[in-house]
DNA sequence: GCCAACGTTGGC
DNA sequence: GCCAACGTTGGC
């Protein structure tokens, strides 16, 4: 099993919002982004744990975690000239962008913020804490997950 | 295949 | 709102 974090901006779509769905569970659309994308698509199997992650707001925090539902398949905002996720480029018959479904398990204790997690030696591997980093799905190692959950 | 220009991300 | 860092695009 393995672990990963997922980075959303709370204005589009915050833990209460994946809180407030129907059994907890919402699929986790809008990735548009390669290497993000094969992490889900390739990677990612049902059971896998992931953070919730807060960013671009008044305090960017690890706030809960979540648990694959179920593992890749076509998103399909991609197709929809309507969505703001369309792709033009985007071929129904060989589809470029994957999403999978999250599941809410809990909520952390207590937020853990970005702020803190840079000051852990432990996690200078983190590719949250990395300089630059853009990815908005990445994997966790599983000791960074136990060192990061020993902190909540 | 290079690389400058551009748009986006995201902490602050 | 600023701005550094990055991924993508597209002319050549």
């Amino acid at each position: 099993m393995k672990y990963w974090l997922f980075k959303s901006e709370p204005d589009a779509f915050s833990i209460d919002d994946l809180a407030s769905m129907p059994r907890k569970t919402d699929h986790w659309d809008g990735v548009r982004n390669y290497q993000a994308r094969n992490f889900m698509r390739d990677e990612m199997k049902k059971g896998d744990q992931g953070f919730f992650y807060h960013s671009n707001c008044a305090e960017p925090a690890i706030v809960g975690i979540v648990e694959i539902s179920r593992e890749a398949y076509p998103d399909r905002t991609a197709l929809d000239p309507k969505s703001n996720y369309y792709d033009s480029k985007s071929d129904p018959d060989n589809p470029r962008w994957f999403m999978v479904d999250v599941k809410l398990v809990r909520r952390l204790k207590r937020a853990i913020p970005f702020r803190e997690l840079k000051e852990y030696s432990q996690l200078e591997d983190f590719p949250l804490v990395r300089r630059g980093n853009r990815l908005s799905v990445m994997p966790v190692t599983a000791s960074q997950w136990k060192f990061i959950l020993k902190k909540e």
